[in-house]
DNA sequence: TTGCTATTTCGATAAATATAGAAATAAAGA
DNA sequence: TCTTTATTTCTATATTTATCGAAATAGCAA
């Protein structure tokens, strides 16, 4: 069984992981680029330990905004434009 | 002068106000009633303390986000429409 | 004036957050 | 096998946050 979460709560969920620049700056990249991200390309990018990046990567993840695909040790991070889709239509453009 | 602040820096704070339950039902409330809110009035609908709304008050506003007029003893908050539609276009029917 | 109402600020606190470095895990390649 | 590369987890820390109750501020009304 599920705990009950409200619809607020699921929105804030999406606006906390999107509370942070760095985060919006790896969306960005995503949106622009269209193809995938590693960890250690984005740590060279903005300049931040491959650690900080890895817990910005899990935030993300966890609120459903992005997924990755592992190829051996590499993990590939893209957009989940599903939940882009369904709960924030439109955002990507104001980003 | 003022400190050189980025794009990403300005919707992360945009996010941050709006990464908290209550002040998505605040918004809420504001965009559907379409009238004016007081701290007290929200105190009783969202059963929480006057001076925990009045902080949530202060950071929808610190944000942009809404704008008060005062009359009296009392404050009346409503939406500041203008930075929903220059930095979140249609972000309101998403909530 | 005195008491009531509305809001904010202050003080305190518990929880969450962003960050880095170190250690652990795992796969690739020489 | 040993080394390098990629990522995650752990530990630690400093900062921010949400919350409340109490006190302060300010206006209204009897």
């Amino acid at each position: 069984m599920n705990i009950e979460i409200s619809k607020e709560e699921k929105m804030a969920a999406l606006f906390n992981a999107l509370s942070e620049p760095n985060r919006i700056r790896i969306i960005k990249i995503l949106r622009d680029s269209s193809r995938e991200l590693t960890c250690s390309e984005v740590s060279r990018l903005l300049q931040i330990a491959p650690s900080t990046v890895s817990y910005h990567f899990k935030a993300l993840r966890q609120a459903g905004l992005t997924q990755t695909r592992q190829q051996a040790q590499t993990k590939y991070l893209s957009l989940n434009t599903e939940t882009f889709r369904n709960y924030l239509p439109g955002l990507l453009d104001s980003l």
